[in-house]
DNA sequence: GTGATGCGTGGAACCGGTTCCACGCATCGA
DNA sequence: TCGATGCGTGGAACCGGTTCCACGCATCAC
């Protein structure tokens, strides 16, 4: 390289050892419209010569575009790294923006609080839109983030329902209502539920499905107790449901770690996984294939509505939001193992 | 707010609306060195009515900061999900930095794959300065990050030993000696050692460590086995030096996940720990007080040197490297608990 | 009363790109 | 031969801030 140490290049520099103006060889670093091949090759010789690198701040200046998206995770950081769901996420989060080019930037939050900060960042247009994974209810994310007129996609439906973002979900009720035929199905007839968090729509969602199918097959819908969506909270749920309702011969749980902790307790309880208590769980990542029994649960598609949401957050940033902003439902795949 | 829907205000705008010039805006803007009481106050008020907040990108292309730096993570997605190691990290990574009013922008990449992009994104000056956790031996990247002239902390000593950045890492040798010395201590003979991955600079300290204790005590050195810091691997290692050598009494294992694996195994083999064979492992992040037996190990002084690290980067980013870039080393301390 | 000092201020240059627009030139159909 | 067309090009404005520097004015010591 030509340039002397720790300077960095400008397109000012690149333009005059090409011998071409500025202006074309800005066209020409951006893909060649209307340049002549003689320009092109100039430039393209020169950029390599010196090494140079266009400055971000410069260009985002100029384009009003940063080439960045945030993906904001309002949980807390003990919950990301022990649940699997975040991890398959993030995996596929990541390799989908690598796909559109973009530079993924990790906004991790508390749910409700910090969100003066995390909105001055978003004012300062760092990024040209975002993913919200895992809302919870009390966030005024989402009327926030409209507000700021941000490119927006929400994994999962946002509490506060607005028309001015973009929601890609899987259909939890739908998840709910088959679990619970399900076990209907096998037999069971004193049915509960550990469900997720109440404030969260995953959670709610799960549990109204359930209600439906119960309450149409003329069921009891009373064994309810909420988890936390943690191994450890299951087992609790678990054991709070087991004394309340001893009879129960069949429990949705709305997260497979969940139904890991309650197969725990059962056990703990000599109660047999499936004769004495069908189970159903929901995610499979990982987990349902190892507990013991094997779950039987719902493929959550994570991968699927990742994928999607990046898509449509890059289409909205490069064309408009599309009116109105999209909502898309994908349906959980039951896959049965040995647990119900 | 004055200013209408979707237009973001200017320092122009403010300045007017304050009328004072936009020298004297930005200066209010910026904590108020030399402006008058008076010009602050309706500075301020402009600010606040219509809302500014200042342009990201104006502001970096004019002050060459971005203030946000990088967490470089060249582990597959799989390892920093499973490895609590990481979790704790970034914990601390997250809090430091936000202490520092730093943004922080995750950068994963497979080891020494995509070099190229992510140099690429560096070179755009898109961050201030990283931060790199976990490096391997293969890599490239404290060579490409000096030569970027771009100010590099690593946790965990690089490979590739350069001058140009500096290194803040915990003292594995001193707790590989440590721990062979406790072993020998309790009576042990037959001494082996589940490492690291032998391209990383954590697993080759610890082992190098052990070795030194164990030769000078005049004890064999050759029950060594690689593994590669998960559970499963710990296993897989564990049942290597048991086939090998099956008079073993001692085993440190450098990671407290490799060391729940080995009590599997043991247990597998109806080896009681630690009356058959004594077991040390390294780290401290929750795994070793939840095996059975706890775990005795050595407390990864994980927080201290991702603080640390987040200073040392802050304090370079604003006033140059301080000739030479620093070096600084953390001890692990020993936790004694039942597994020897 | 005078010159030195210092503070608050605004004009203007600057950071490093992108893009509008006018212009020159070659090509083409009539 | 002439005017219309279109392509490649460069000058210059622009994105939205920060900061250098010169200037006016009040204060102060002598």
């Amino acid at each position: 390289m030509v340039r002397s140490e720790g300077e960095t290049p400008t397109l000012d520099q690149v333009a005059r050892l090409a011998g071409v103006s500025k202006a074309t060889a800005s066209r020409a670093v951006n893909g060649g419209a209307r340049v002549s091949p003689q320009a092109q090759a100039a430039v393209d010789d020169a950029v390599r010569r010196l090494g140079f690198i266009p400055n971000a701040a410069a260009r985002s200046l100029a384009t009003r575009r940063t080439g960045s998206i945030g993906l904001i995770v309002p949980e807390s950081d003990e919950r990301i790294f022990a649940d699997p769901f975040f991890a398959r996420m993030l995996h596929v989060v990541t390799r989908s923006v690598k796909a559109h080019d973009l530079q993924l930037v990790l906004l991790l939050t508390q749910p409700g609080k910090e969100e003066q900060r995390l909105m001055r960042y978003l004012r300062g247009r760092f990024v040209d839109g975002v993913v919200v994974a895992s809302h919870h209810r009390g966030d005024r994310l989402a009327k926030s983030l409209a507000d700021l007129g941000l490119p927006t996609v929400f994994i999962g439906s946002p509490w506060t329902s607005t028309d001015r973002v973009s929601i890609v979900e899987s259909d939890g009720v739908g998840a709910g209502r088959q679990a619970a035929r399900l076990l209907i199905d096998r037999g069971c007839r004193a049915i509960g539920t550990i469900a997720g968090p109440a404030d969260m729509h995953a959670g709610h969602d799960r549990l109204e499905g359930w209600r439906q199918e119960l309450s149409e097959a003329g069921l009891g819908v009373d064994a309810v107790v909420h988890g936390d969506f943690t191994e450890v909270g299951g087992a609790r749920a678990c054991g709070v449901l087991l004394d309340e309702f001893p009879g129960l011969d069949g429990i949705f749980a709305a997260s497979d770690l969940m139904a890991a902790g309650a197969i725990r307790e059962l056990a703990a309880r000599g109660r047999r996984v499936p004769e004495d208590v069908a189970l159903v769980g929901y995610d499979d990542l990982g987990t349902a294939e190892r507990t013991d029994p094997p779950l039987t649960t719902f493929r959550n598609p994570i991968g699927a509505m990742a994928t999607e949401a990046i898509r449509l957050l890059a289409q909205w940033i490069d064309e408009g939001p599309g009116e109105p902003p999209r909502r898309i439902v994908f349906a959980p795949e039951l896959v049965r193992r040995a647990s119900a």
